[in-house]
DNA sequence: AGATGACCGAAATGGTTTTCTGGTCATTTT
DNA sequence: AAAATGACCAGAAAACCATTTCGGTCATCT
């Protein structure tokens, strides 16, 4: 595998281990098996490097869900499978908890601007697929940027917020009736 | 005025203003125009003066809260209404969003257990409204509790989030419009 | 030409001293 | 006598400084 490729395989490691600030480079460049000085000449600085990971993830996130959705099925059915795809990626977003984590207590710069990255990015995405909702005629004619900041908020809070008030986490079934339940149904038309 | 009123009243200004940890009882006796130790014949400490000063804006929102509803009107009316009161509290609401912050940067014990506190009493409030909604069958038979729950994390998540990301704070009858969209929809018998 | 690791300065860490503040209580005030 | 007070204390927090760590560079090596 060329350099390129194993640096960023022990950057995505190492980020997910331990998180941005006790990910040194040169432990990356170690587990990479190339020199420190090697790193720098393929990333410019431990922020980029950082940044390609994570937006190596999301895009993997996306294309997961993408792959998932029935373009020619209904949007609840798709809101549903998507959702459940999220939810079984928990472990995966096992980097973006530990993210989370670092923001709160060491609040890091470079992280809570990733974080913003990445909530950009998927309640950009979360928004394309209700307007498409909303073109098919599937669900009411809503306001997109703030439905999907809810759905995003609200999800983030059963996944991430709930643990620390409940002993154990929540089923994943429970949060997708839930979601059905609730803020699905209500989108719905009719 | 009585003493014990006049350093309630400073507490909670002191609070509001600076939050828990940067208020200090002297300061807070400076105020109410009372020597220290005086302080200390009406509270038996800093952390019970806090308590006290927390659990009487809950209880006043609530008794507003209550005012406004009308137990005749429907589940979807009420919850409009109630929703409104709370939003027009959001500068009485001041006070959580500092802790929020506080908790979040300071990790003061002691505010972290208030805001549980404040969440739990709120969530609990929450449920029960909806259990008479469930009764009075205007609504679904849902979990409650998860219900409560993301009702009131997606309010906080409009009101103290928000900001954080998006210039201007989000316009009442947006949120309202909203809630009565997606999840008060969702909620709706029939 | 590309890779490397010794090296540099800025930033983090840890340990020590100083300051601050919650809480007490002997004295004063009412 | 009962209530109020502020000087005082101990422990917690802040400030300070010495030392270490780590991101980033570059002269050297392959």
């Amino acid at each position: 595998m060329d350099r390129r490729q194993e640096i960023l395989q022990s950057a995505t490691k190492s980020f997910t281990l331990f998180g941005y600030k006790a990910t040194t480079i040169e432990q990356v460049a170690k587990i990479a098996n190339v020199g420190k000085g090697t790193v720098y000449t393929f990333f410019v600085n431990k922020e980029e490097l950082f940044q390609e990971v994570v937006l190596n993830l999301i895009d993997e996130m996306k294309r997961e869900t993408d792959k998932s959705i029935d373009f020619n099925a209904s949007f609840m059915h798709n809101a549903h499978t998507a959702l459940m795809k999220m939810l079984q990626f928990r472990e995966r977003h096992l980097l973006f908890a530990k993210l989370v984590e670092e923001e709160k207590e060491l609040r890091t710069p470079a992280v809570k601007q990733m974080l913003l990255e990445i909530e950009r990015e998927i309640i950009s995405y979360i928004s394309a697929r209700i307007q498409m909702g909303i073109e098919k005629d599937e669900i009411i004619d809503c306001n997109k940027e703030l439905v999907s900041y809810m759905l995003f908020k609200t999800y983030l809070a059963f996944i991430v917020d709930w643990q620390s008030t409940h002993e154990e986490p929540l089923k994943e079934e429970d949060i997708l009736a839930l979601f059905k339940e609730t803020i699905f149904r209500g989108l719905a038309k009719k």
